[in-house]
DNA sequence: ATGGTAGTTATACTA
């Protein structure tokens, strides 16, 4: 079987609840995580989703701020929310495919929300981007605990950690997101928990991947500063099975964009 | 070199 699972930092799910559902219209995603929903539990818009062929619904969200969600044509398991840096920062949540997923059931999903960190990064000077920091270091902590079995972990890691994974390598070296404390801390935990980069896996460099455009840069499509800040990663025992990795690039053109696009991981099960 | 935009919420804050 193939199976999609999309990841998307909708910035607003409440706001782009129409583009959401035009999205699940357009691309048929078998699960769609979200980051950045911005909306308390009690005011998710689950009424939007019925009869969308979704119908089985996570979430993790708080009042302004953060917020994730796994929205599924399959039913889940065991909804599981982490807390990292002593907060209750709605930062992650995951579940598991039910047996409804055939070939894909039991197959762990993990959505993440990394700290963006400011805009100075000093750890000394930004409080935000020592949160960030220390954030890394906890999902280092945990990363190498828990991948056991088929796992997939998607979600906007706010970390490009390639020299093309943005519009600038050296433009970019002293920027959050792109310092080397960032982009070393990201992939050192991410081969030490045996996580594969499902994207690089079929499109290496040299090649540009970007998921993002800020909304300070008018133009975005003509100047094409973006970076690869969403990402996709499989446990080992799936990277024979990643078919595909696509970026949704149209969603950025939308009414009232995100400045994040839907990135779809596909597997053949 | 700087400031640029957007969302939530109602004033700064976060990104």
């Amino acid at each position: 079987m193939r199976l999609t699972v999309t990841t998307w930092n909708i910035n607003s799910v409440r706001l782009r609840i129409e583009s959401v559902l035009r999205f699940l219209r357009e691309a048929q995603p078998d699960v769609l995580c979200l980051q950045e929903t911005k909306c308390p539990d009690e005011l998710f818009p689950l009424k939007a989703f019925k009869g969308s062929g979704y119908e089985h619904i996570v979430f993790a969200g708080q009042k302004g701020y953060n917020g994730v969600a796994i929205i599924s044509r399959f039913p889940l398991l065991t909804r599981d929310v982490m807390s990292f840096c002593e907060r209750a920062d709605a930062r992650h949540i995951s579940a598991v495919l039910g047996p409804e997923a055939g070939p894909a059931a039991g197959i762990v999903l993990h959505d993440f929300y990394v700290p963006a960190g400011g805009d100075v990064p000093h750890r000394d000077l930004n409080p935000k981007f020592a949160h960030k920091l220390d954030f890394l270091s906890e999902l280092r902590a945990w990363g190498g605990r828990r991948v056991a079995g088929p796992a997939i972990l998607v979600g906007d890691l706010n970390v490009a950690p390639l020299e093309h994974d943005v519009w600038s390598h050296k433009q970019l070296l002293d920027v959050v997101s792109h310092t080397p404390a960032e982009t070393e801390a990201l992939e050192t935990l991410r081969g030490e928990a045996g996580w594969i980069d499902a994207a690089r896996l079929l499109t290496p460099e040299p090649e540009k991947i970007y998921t993002w455009w800020s909304y300070r840069s008018p133009n975005w499509e003509l100047a094409n500063k973006g970076r690869r800040l969403d990402h996709a990663w499989v446990s080992p025992d799936l990277a024979g099975t990643v078919r595909r990795v696509e970026v949704f690039r149209a969603a950025r053109g939308w009414d009232k964009p995100s400045d994040h696009v839907p990135v779809t991981l596909a597997l053949e099960l």
